[in-house]
DNA sequence: CCGGCGCAGACTGTATACAATCGAACTCTG
DNA sequence: CAGAGTTCGATTGTATACAGTCTGCGCCGG
């Protein structure tokens, strides 16, 4: 595995879990140091996740941690609902058994995690259960866009799920959908996620407008 | 400017128009010499490319350019379809009477690039006026998205637009548009979007399939 | 007292140099 | 003669070194 590839996986895990806080410059000589590598493949790290959307570039001045605005969240959300429904759509009537049985163990696994309070490995686990679905549609294009679309709103959601209240809400919301994709039931599935998206994006939306007090991104 | 945007547009434009062919590998070194600038600069651009999908990297072996296969052509326009739709109708209704002026005359510059045959122009008008469209629903993630996107397929596009009648027929179909988009006709607008894709794709998966020759992207 | 100017420091951007990896042609062997 | 091993060339990946740009602070003048 080359070296950008490693700083790549460190950096985004390091966002996604709110190590580095939106609007925060990310150095580059600092981030090499600590990770034992040149400048170099930290450059090229973060080059990919500034296209991306994580992070923001701004010739001369640096790489900073990409900051929400909340009309910017609301058209993740929105952009969001449409794929995924696109990707539900194609995905529930063609699961396999072994499909089923792999996203029930994806919704255990989130369990765990959020009774260990274990952030990092909550984001991860959750993703995994929701795209277990989207990329059963079997459109790889589609499953990247929607990839970018989580990672520009995972820093917001490592927040959501540090309420207990909204861990626990995760997990009957989970357990909801997985009845509705055993019976392969579309609109069911279509349902739960479009609720359970409406209600992060509320609460986001709150936290945003109670905290807004990071320094605009340069 | 610094080197890598000039890189990263040069690459761009290189692809777009054909001038790097499908399954090509592109030579950081080579590239570099070109345009008289080290190779770090031209990795960066690369790496940008890579994660926007319009270039393979392959670790060890080099950076190749993008050879869709048609399942993947048609995944492309099937999204695009989807979320150009919603730009449309969220854009076309809040059209000021100077957006509709500016696209009228990318219009203008669409034919005339066409009647010279010159390819990078064309690409580039045809772009813009497309886009003149989607931007106006004020959704800058959506614009993003539909750009990478159309990145994905334009190296296939410039095949289209090779063709005489081609180039008359998308005059006839943005004339239409437009109409449409002066009378703020949503559905129409839409409408016509569709059959304008549809024949492309039409095309462009016939052209491929008549020309499997290229040896595959490694 | 306040606003513009210049200087120092930090950080980024780029070039050059070196190390590691891959593939293909060639050789050697059964 | 076929096939596995090997060496060589080309190309990529990374480190180091240097140049350029921006920011913030202090100084000077009004």
């Amino acid at each position: 595995m080359t070296a950008q590839e490693r700083m790549l996986e460190a950096l985004r895990t390091e966002v996604l879990t709110g190590a580095l806080r939106p609007g925060e410059q990310v150095v580059q000589e600092v981030v090499a140091e600590q990770h034992g590598v040149s400048r170099v493949p930290v450059r090229e790290a973060l080059q990919t996740l500034a296209s991306e959307g994580l992070i923001t570039h701004v010739p001369h001045r640096g790489y900073f941690v990409t900051r929400l605005s909340i009309p910017d969240l609301l058209e993740v959300y929105r952009l969001r609902t449409i794929l995924e429904t696109e990707a539900l759509t194609a995905g529930i009537p063609v699961l396999t058994d072994a499909d089923v049985n792999t996203i029930a163990e994806l919704a255990d696994r989130v369990d765990s995690a959020a009774a260990e309070r274990d952030m990092a490995a909550l984001t991860h686990a959750n993703r995994d259960f929701h795209f277990a679905m989207f990329d059963a549609a079997g459109m790889p294009r589609l499953s990247r866009l929607l990839r970018q679309l989580w990672d520009a709103s995972d820093v917001y959601r490592s927040l959501y799920f540090q309420q207990a209240g909204n861990r626990e809400r995760v997990g009957r919301e989970h357990a909801a959908m997985l009845d509705a994709v055993r019976e392969h039931d579309v609109e069911t599935t279509i349902r739960l996620h479009d609720e359970h998206r409406q209600h992060s994006v509320s609460w986001l939306t709150a936290a945003l407008r109670r905290e807004p007090a990071h320094r605009r991104t340069p």
